[in-house]
DNA sequence: ATAGGCGCCTGCTGGC
DNA sequence: TGCCAGCAGGCGCCTA
């Protein structure tokens, strides 16, 4: 669920609450164990630590502690982080819960379907080690033309798949996939070798706009997400083509088509992104 | 080697 | 009203 703006809010809110703060207690309230467990002994490396830093890289959000060591969270399809009052009650599916030392909030990670993970990491060489071992690839914000137009020529995949990659780009997941080249006009299941250099950096500033636009709006909620301190996102309402199957586009009134690509849900404009010929304009 | 498909989970929705 | 299939923002693993 979460991608790279509904990430980015994540840690944006998180980061005035967390940062400064001591680890007061670290409480696992869920028997279930999460996808991929938590790596050695939890507790006694939190406790007592300060958190120095909370960032993003992709999809992925790492909060730093005092001892250079980093929690490492991937929200997966229904994970949120929120630091919420002690006194207020938690959540089913809160699997792990971090008490701060200001005695009045506390961190938690909720996730009700497990795809989420939770890690611990000891060192930034291990950070990097397992973002490399993930093969995430550069963010989308600056990417260069030529990297750019490497990675789409150096696959035959649909332009949607490629996209969805996180080792071409890190952070787009299929909202902003289907938004992105409803901007770009581009059909989702052309293949990418099949762009026109025109249309590949159409879609490299695509998704870059798209994914600055929708952090403004601190994300997109369709259900589960929410923010670091528990709000919801609102470029929801801004959606062109992503859940509006059979509503007019908002750029040529033709009906939005819903179809599987690369065994996603895609959407788009089939007047706006054709599939066919290629549009040289 | 690459690309596609499946499985992991829970919860909600829509059709019968 | 109730049941059940299908589907959901992700990703890692397996197979052809």
């Amino acid at each position: 669920m979460p991608e790279l703006p509904e990430v980015e809010t994540v840690v944006r809110d998180l980061r005035p609450m967390l940062v400064g703060r001591r680890i007061a207690r670290v409480l696992r309230t869920s028997k279930v164990s999460l996808r991929t467990p938590w790596r050695g002994a939890w507790g006694p490396r939190l406790v007592g630590r300060a958190v120095t830093e909370v960032s993003r890289r992709g999809k992925w959000l790492s909060v730093r502690l005092d001892d250079g060591s980093y929690l490492l969270a991937h929200l997966g399809m229904t994970g949120q982080m929120v630091v919420a009052p002690a006194s207020e009650p938690r959540q089913t599916h809160t699997h792990f819960v971090l008490s701060l030392n200001d005695g009045a909030t506390e961190l938690r990670f909720r996730d009700p379907r497990r795809f989420g993970s939770l890690e611990w990491l000891a060192d930034e060489a291990a950070l990097r080690a397992r973002f490399e071992e993930s093969g995430l690839g550069p963010e989308p914000f600056g990417v260069r033309p030529s990297y750019w137009r490497e990675a789409l020529l150096g696959t035959s995949r649909a332009i949607k798949a490629v996209l969805l990659d996180q080792s071409v780009v890190a952070g787009v997941g299929n909202i902003y996939a289907d938004e992105a080249l409803f901007r770009a006009r581009i059909h989702p299941a052309r293949r990418s070798t099949a762009l026109s250099p025109r249309e590949m950096e159409a879609l490299r500033r695509a998704v870059e706009a798209v994914l600055t636009d929708a952090i403004s709006r601190r994300g997109s909620t369709i259900r589960d997400y929410i923010g670091g301190s528990g709000l919801r996102g609102g470029y929801q309402d801004e959606f062109a083509v992503y859940g509006r199957g059979g509503l007019p586009c908002p750029r040529c009134g033709a009906a939005i088509i819903s179809a599987r690509v690369g065994g996603r849900s895609s959407h788009f404009c089939p007047a706006c992104q054709p599939e066919g010929a290629v549009r040289t304009g």
